[in-house]
DNA sequence: ATGACGATGCACT
DNA sequence: GTGCATCGTCATG
């Protein structure tokens, strides 16, 4: 849901203390061809059509893992975190990914789950339990919206949400 | 049983 | 900008 992608923005993500803010989100819901839901319940996107509030973690590419909160209201929606703004765990983040310059720990997906330690044992899982915590955004960001990266159906879609002039996306906010 | 294809990231030109 | 690693998942036969 839409929503709940721009809501997003803002607030503060942390697996075991490390995080920061959500900087970048893509919205996903069933009748989406571009969703992992389009085409119905299957064991991998089981979390997606579970009780809202939890993880849905999936392996993309064979290599990455990738972090969704799932949404209220119809089954099968979620929200993909594609961003953040590294700010808690700097030294955690950068010994599991290296020592890149810091805006770019979680700067994508993949990335962030990586240096957040995020993995297919944390699908399910609740997000308001450890290790996850949310942390309410305390103002209101400018918001940014676009196509949504790396799909090839629901392209028209502008389901991608990112802070406005924020450096930290995965890649520049079109649209 | 098998093949096509990723909600990506990194190295390289 | 381009090429490609890498493997689980799903649709098809």
């Amino acid at each position: 849901m839409a929503a709940v992608a721009r809501a997003l923005i803002g607030t503060t993500l942390l697996v075991d203390g490390v995080g920061g803010m959500v900087v970048e989100t893509e919205a996903y819901d069933r009748n989406d061809p571009a969703s992992h839901s389009f085409r119905g319940p299957t064991l991998r996107n089981a979390a997606m059509f579970g009780p809202p509030g939890h993880a849905y973690v999936y392996r993309s590419y064979g290599i990455h893992w990738c972090l969704n909160l799932v949404c209220g209201g119809e089954p099968g929606a979620a929200v993909l975190i594609r961003a953040l703004d590294p700010a808690f765990g700097l030294d955690a983040m950068h010994s599991r990914r290296g020592g890149l310059p810091v805006r770019d720990l979680c700067r994508g997906p993949g990335r962030l789950c990586q240096a957040l330690g995020i993995t297919d044992a944390l699908n399910g899982r609740r997000l308001d339990e450890a290790p996850f915590l949310l942390r309410p955004r305390t103002a209101e960001p400018v918001i940014a919206a676009g196509p949504r990266i790396g799909i090839s159906q629901g392209v028209a879609t502008p389901w991608r949400f990112g802070l406005a002039g924020s450096r930290l996306l995965s890649r520049p906010m079109r649209g």
